[in-house]
DNA sequence: GGCCATCCCTAATACGTATTGGTTCCTGGT
DNA sequence: ACCAGGAACCAATACGTATTAGGGATGGCC
């Protein structure tokens, strides 16, 4: 350090002129003023890269999504978590990484090359819908830590998470019909038993139960791969007696864009005929429909998501942190009372 | 390095292995693989910053923003960039670093507390306007590879950069202009003389030239840090013969609202009794005018910003790299010709 | 047996900082 | 004159990696 040679003190005490504010004190007046005129003329600067190795904690936060985050179909999806996360990383002090580079063939693996790549970070938010378990066991595993943004499950692991309510936000779904009337629902739900569809279909059944409606006189309906329901098929549910369809969006929102369609082929009108629940946030596209639907805190969620991190990185017990949030019902233009003889 | 112990060989034999692909062929592969094995299995990863602070590379790039990025009333414009460093930092195979701790009392400097913080990057793309120019000339001064997004000038060095073409745009809209018969233009310029104000002016003045306009009969005016355009300032310039507008777009959009404002109060009716053509992107906001204007390829800038910085990066001759992406003209609403008896 | 080449590995070092125990020097008190 | 104690600083070390010179072992060749 030719900084300290210039001034003739050895480098631990520019070490302590320059960042130490706690024991700086200690150092003389005099000396302190030389140092730092002379930090001054040489253009000095502290590497960050050398305090960091010194001092264990790199100040960076990851952010690993197992999408893509920036393809822009998904993008305002995904943005507001992002947002959040973002704003919650600076205000803490901390940068945010991006693993946008992992990727393995195409699929995006946190394991890239048989190294787990998220340690350069200190910690680390996920993200997204299509993960690998193994990766999230094997990531436990190591006990890095990391905060999940949704609902998550491992065997053998409590994981932390920040997840939006949805049991809680389908069960007053169900009140809300049945306040209407509806005494006959269908939940409409995606395959791949994944924890938001468990979930939902929790919060179906609670929401049944608190109003008083047999589970016998509704029905759940599983929306195979190909997405398509038919006209026929809504009619059918129909004729049995439901009055209200519970659908859970898919990711591309071709459940909900499926059940417009039936809806047009079987002559059904929203909702004068049959009332529509969305149990999620509505599609991106502009035309659409004023939905009832209940909507995630996503900007939140990241928000938390990094608190809860950091809350982990400070405080090591081995004690998972997990958060559920409301989600804020939106009463659309898409329910209504059940048709005229069919209340009961 | 526990690795090492584990396996019953050095430190150094282990570096050779994990990150040394040249001279990892002197290496028995019987160790090797040893090696390899055990660091899958104690979930060993390099440490970035150790890498970084002997000379290596982190495959972190990072994005520095003297604005903050994710403000939602921003995002739109600032957005794009990101898209495109974030698209092509992954296609290259990098993680993208936000620096988004760097704040210093309310502002961002890159220096906070005389840390060089970018510095555990391999490299950093710069973007904002309200930037410091010190902290950029401490940056150059200490040879940190960088590219900006937007042409910067510092003194006594030459610096690499992305621009869009802002001279080339505005001189064609100058043309354009000329085209349907304008003589006597008014350039509306941005107070504080950076480099996108220049550069427009640049333009104006030599599609003046090229179209054989003297610059007298046409003429600059600044709008104050007020923002304030009033009707009979309005009034003046087209009771001087001027028919058409040129205006710098400011970051929140004021000098174009402020136009609106003057045209409204004095009574003045776009296009037909003035023309405007905006320098830039229109307000974000939703029922804006289809102004016309020039776009830019901001997605492509953030695109080439990272080509640029690996190019950089990998051969390291001391040239900067500067790179002047053309603009696409839109023929908006907001030009006609001059109103009769004022085409000469 | 002596010599050299090859192979595989180790030891040492540098990178730039933060920290700690210790040393020197000075002041003041007895 | 001596010691206590504090002020101001230094030397040494650790952090984890990459790199280089070199060393020990082995084998081949004359």
């Amino acid at each position: 350090m030719d900084i300290a040679r210039r001034v003739g003190v050895s480098q631990g005490t520019v070490s302590l002129v320059i960042s130490g504010g706690a024991a700086s004190d200690q150092v003389a007046e005099k000396t302190r003023r030389a140092v730092l005129q002379a930090a001054a003329e040489l253009g000095y600067t502290v590497n960050a890269a050398a305090r960091r190795l010194k001092g264990g904690r790199t100040r960076m936060l990851g952010l690993y999504t197992f999408e893509p985050v920036f393809p822009v179909d998904q993008r305002d999806f995904y943005f507001p978590f992002l947002l959040g996360v973002e704003e919650a990383t600076a205000r803490y002090g901390y940068d945010l990484l991006l693993f946008s580079s992992a990727t393995d063939g195409g699929t995006r693996r946190i394991y890239a090359g048989g190294v787990n790549r998220l340690k350069v970070a200190d910690g680390c938010v996920l993200l997204g819908r299509h993960l690998h378990r193994d990766d999230l066991a094997a990531l436990v595993h190591e006990d890095f830590p990391f905060v999940f943004i949704g609902r998550r499950e491992v065997p053998d692991a409590e994981l932390s998470y920040v997840a939006a309510d949805y049991v809680g936000a389908t069960r007053d779904m169900v009140r809300t019909l049945a306040d209407r009337g509806h005494r006959h629902l269908a939940y409409l739900k995606l395959s791949g038993d994944q924890e938001p569809t468990r979930d939902r279909e929790a919060g179906f059944r609670q929401g049944l139960g608190d109003v008083g409606i047999p589970e016998e006189s509704s029905m759940v309906h599983t929306v195979d791969d190909s997405g398509v329901i038919t006209g026929d098929l809504l009619r059918g549910w129909l004729s049995t007696g439901v009055t209200a369809l519970l659908v859970e969006p898919s990711e591309d929102d071709s459940t909900i864009v499926a059940v417009e369609r039936a809806a047009a082929e079987a002559a059904v009108r929203i909702p004068e005929d049959c009332s529509v629940v969305l149990l999620g946030d509505p599609p991106l596209g502009e035309r659409a429909r004023d939905w009832t639907r209940f909507s995630l805190p996503r900007e939140q969620m990241g928000r938390e998501a990094v608190r809860l991190l950091l809350d982990l990185l400070d405080n090591d017990d081995g004690e998972p942190r997990q958060l559920n949030l409301a989600c804020t019902p939106i009463l659309g233009v898409s329910i209504a009372e059940p048709p005229a003889g069919l209340t009961s």
